[in-house]
DNA sequence: CGACCATTTGATATGGATCAAGCGATGTGG
DNA sequence: CCACATCGCTTGATCCATATCAAATGGTCG
């Protein structure tokens, strides 16, 4: 019985889709991890916790944006990801955190207490199932990722462009900063600079500092490729 | 009470040591599901299963050496990881694997069914954490690829090296080609030639074709940084 | 207005890719 | 047993994408 509830637990995958979750996030049909949650607000930069703390939550975005990232020795910051309302970070197997979390901007994040969420999950299927569909859903990002960091600059770009939530008109609103961006790209941010104008100059988008419009999506997919 | 053990899942963890797990590997202790597997051999370079196919299976190395990798759209590979002895793979949460297998060399697996897995998980809390565990061990794998991925060649194959299993005698015995290993680290074949010789030349390593021998495992672990 | 920070653009340097050729081991057919 | 083909590996020469260094611009907030 929980086997086929969890062999089928894609079906559960949480959604990027940001249409699916506007800017302030409601509680979302079919999940029951979040009713266990309390929320909690970060202003920007805030550390929500470090590498190597006890993994004792996990987080749902509800507003905001999160970046979750890793200090090398040499000081270089290599961004694991990003995470907008609706997505739930901070999920580890082991004990530890692997990965550090910052707020990007100001956001309010539901604190999930992770023993709760692991006793609860012993007695209640579907709550196992999700479990199970977040570490799913985390080990396909983390994949895509390493496909992303073999790519040229170009394609690293339009890869991020393509995986941002897209609001009306074509636009997108980037929450983070060129320097995020080549963190998350392994790219320099002058790199990141030239490749947006770059795109610009093909007419594939514009750019307006943080705001993005997508004139050739067709091409960023080529690209994506 | 699964949760709790489902928390502590980590002690579980898929060893890499091939101290641990001789060329001919034996049941180890602790592990319920590799009892329902059926061994099964392919030859060198055999297809284990393809991108996309449906994850009916997951397999536990008995000897010989796997690669996992994708093929991007303009024919360049991305190795995904090896696997050696001991080592699962083949694990998704999703229905289709994310990634093909090959058998680098002749190789023995155990070819565990999933569904079996699954249904035997939900009444056997061991299995469900050996599940968590296995799944927890991956996704760590993966976010150490991507820590690899932006660091520079000779870095990249240090690390390599030091995740290898070294035999007696400081010695590497490498079952893939230069070609996987640069596949595996985002380098073109030559590069790899070229940093082994580097090491090589700096007294770290000695270069017996597909023999290393480690002579400065310090300056590795520097490199590895 | 002035300070500060993020972003953009320009000039130059460089690590790794690409192109090319040689080398050693292994295997095969004569 | 040798001649030759093949394959994996190595080494050399050159090129190019991206990093690095430097400076200008623009936007925001006190």
């Amino acid at each position: 019985m929980l086997a086929q509830n969890i062999v089928s637990a894609d079906k559960f995958r949480v959604s990027k889709t940001q249409s699916a979750c506007p800017p302030t996030c409601p509680a979302r049909s079919g999940s029951t991890i979040e009713l266990l949650g309390i929320p909690k607000g970060f202003p920007r930069n805030a550390e929500i916790y470090g590498d190597r703390e006890p993994a004792d939550y996990l987080y749902k975005v509800m507003s905001g944006t999160v970046r979750t990232y890793k200090v090398r020795v040499d000081g270089r910051r290599q961004i694991g990801g990003f995470y907008i309302p609706g997505d739930v970070f901070g999920v580890e197997v082991g004990d530890e955190h692997a990965f550090s979390a910052e707020a990007i901007s100001d956001c309010r994040v539901l604190m999930i207490n992770r023993s709760v969420v692991m006793a609860r999950a012993a007695r209640d299927v579907a709550v196992a199932r999700e479990l199970w569909s977040l570490i799913g859903h985390e080990l396909k990002r983390v994949q895509d990722h390493i496909l992303l960091l073999i790519k040229s600059a170009e394609e690293r770009v339009a890869s991020f462009l393509l995986e941002m939530p897209v609001s009306k008109e074509n636009t997108i609103e980037l929450p983070m900063s060129r320097q995020d961006i080549g963190e998350y790209l392994g790219l320099t941010i002058e790199t990141v600079c030239r490749t947006f104008a770059h795109l610009q100059a093909t007419a594939t988008i514009e750019v307006h500092s943080r705001q993005i419009v997508l004139r050739n999506r067709a091409n960023l997919r080529r690209l994506n490729a």
